[in-house]
DNA sequence: TAACTTCTGTAACAGTAGTTCCACAAACGA
DNA sequence: TCGTTTGTGGAACTACTGTTACAGAAGTTA
């Protein structure tokens, strides 16, 4: 038919779908294009909608049969495969105005890439495998947006190794809290901008304690940057009213996923414990 | 059946090949899978023999019959498509050990271009627009591993608006927190794999009382999609052990962004009112 | 709330695909 | 060279898949 492929034409009709037509569309772009390469029950059923609505759907993408419609998919399965090149999913063909959604995530996406050059791998590889050891207590805290970070990365540590202990942001309990910091713990802190003075008070605190101090901030370093025995910067700038945490979240996932590996024989034994709750 | 591809199948045969059947053979290697995937009838074309001997070729394979030996390509393209989730965009300058960190976060960055994709924009823009609206009273929940970006989301959302309500996750309190919903009220669910089904309850509740839900999920879908009037999906998979969250929080953010350009008069004040606190 | 419009799934239908049979062609052995 | 065996393609057959009509459900508007 035309140059367009079928995702572009699913973009295309956006609006003009109904209810099960965008069910359709959804499982279809959810595993592309596999789905719609099946017979119409299965692209159905995988769907969650009737076999008519597929036919409904394929006719408005503008096909003149279901077979037709498949065609379609695997000469464009054939042109992606010719040009091994083709990146992004997002093809440049894409008429007129930029979709926000596509040019913020796309931007979160380059924060993230850049935040690999901002962190040392050799840095990054020694906490976890500080964290991986068992032996010493790991105290974890955040700020105001960044409280549910620690909150995230505590949860998932408490899967993987015992000795985890969230501290919460009041500055009255946080010191009953610190009371049993001993020499070598370690202490994860979630410091970014408009930095939070209590955050530097639990730095000072644990730093006269002698625990190890992790710092994950922003670019602009948080003045914990100097107490703190390892720091993991993240790119977290958009120019805009609120800065991109999901970055941070990032790092926090690869520090999880880093750690897990490392951890393997305890982890897989709790993890399938949690499985089977 | 068993775990081999159709490839390693067709090389197991070999010798056993007729001169018609290696032609087959020749025809599907050649371009693989994709020959495989079209009618019998295009392939006997493209292979240069008749119909009737793909049939005997394909049984020859072991597939009992023609559709069972697609499923077969089907499945192998989509095992095929799962692992090379490796393939990072490792800079060649680093010498020795692989920077995990920076295939780990490219992973991630990859992961949330390919969700702009996965969700329309035009469904993305009407969900901002409801939020910025502030008629409507908006709710808001998550499970397990995803309740903190409802926190988060919580957070901004009350700096931009007024009329902004969090449900907890225990099944007893959250009935009483919904007795308030009223028909067009909006309700923004985070539900992602290993589906919680105090969410589920959650979103029937909901439905019953005819609020909009906004479902924020993976690319399985949770159960909640039938329930949903809007359904943003991410792209979450990384084929490790745990799924990437970080996609999600991108997601929100930009929700936020999107929000905070739309209701500006009334958030710039409230912000404002933050930033002298 | 009620009438209207639009959408969606069920079930019958029709067409096309996959399958099988049979006759012929090719290869091999006597 | 002839008979036998094996491989191959054409054509009839069957079964399944895509299609369509219809009735009920859902949502929308007055």
């Amino acid at each position: 038919m035309d140059g367009k492929t079928v995702a572009a034409r699913i973009h295309d009709l956006d609006e003009q779908l109904t209810a099960a037509g965008r069910r359709a569309a959804r499982g279809l772009l959810g595993n592309y294009p596999l789905l719609g390469l099946a017979p119409v029950a299965e692209f159905a059923a995988g769907a969650d909608v009737s076999a008519a609505t597929i036919v409904r759907f394929v006719a408005q993408l503008g096909f003149k049969s279901y077979p037709d419609f498949q065609r379609a998919l695997r000469e464009e399965l054939e042109e992606r495969s010719k040009s091994p090149l083709q990146r992004g999913t997002t093809p440049p063909g894409h008429s007129g105005e930029a979709p926000y959604l596509s040019a913020f995530l796309a931007q979160s996406a380059r924060r993230m890439e850049e935040t690999a050059a901002l962190i040392s791998p050799g840095e990054f590889e020694t906490v976890c495998r500080r964290l991986a050891e068992t032996k010493r207590t790991c105290y974890l805290a955040g700020g105001r947006f960044t409280d549910f970070l620690a909150g995230y990365l505590e949860a998932h540590l408490r899967l993987i190794r015992p000795g985890i202990r969230r501290l919460d942001g009041r500055p009255a309990t946080s010191a009953d809290q610190l009371i049993d910091v001993k020499p070598g713990d370690l202490a994860i802190l979630f410091d970014v901008r408009r930095y939070d003075p209590a955050m530097l008070d639990i730095a000072h605190t644990l730093s006269r304690r002698k625990a190890h101090i992790v710092l994950i901030t922003d670019e602009w370093l948080s003045p914990i940057a100097r107490h703190a025995r390892y720091c993991l910067p993240c790119r977290t700038e958009t120019g805009r009213t609120w800065d991109a945490n999901a970055v941070l979240l990032g790092l926090v996932e690869a520090m999880i996923a880093r750690v897990t590996e490392l951890g393997w024989e305890t982890a897989s034994e709790r993890i399938g414990a949690l499985e089977g709750e």
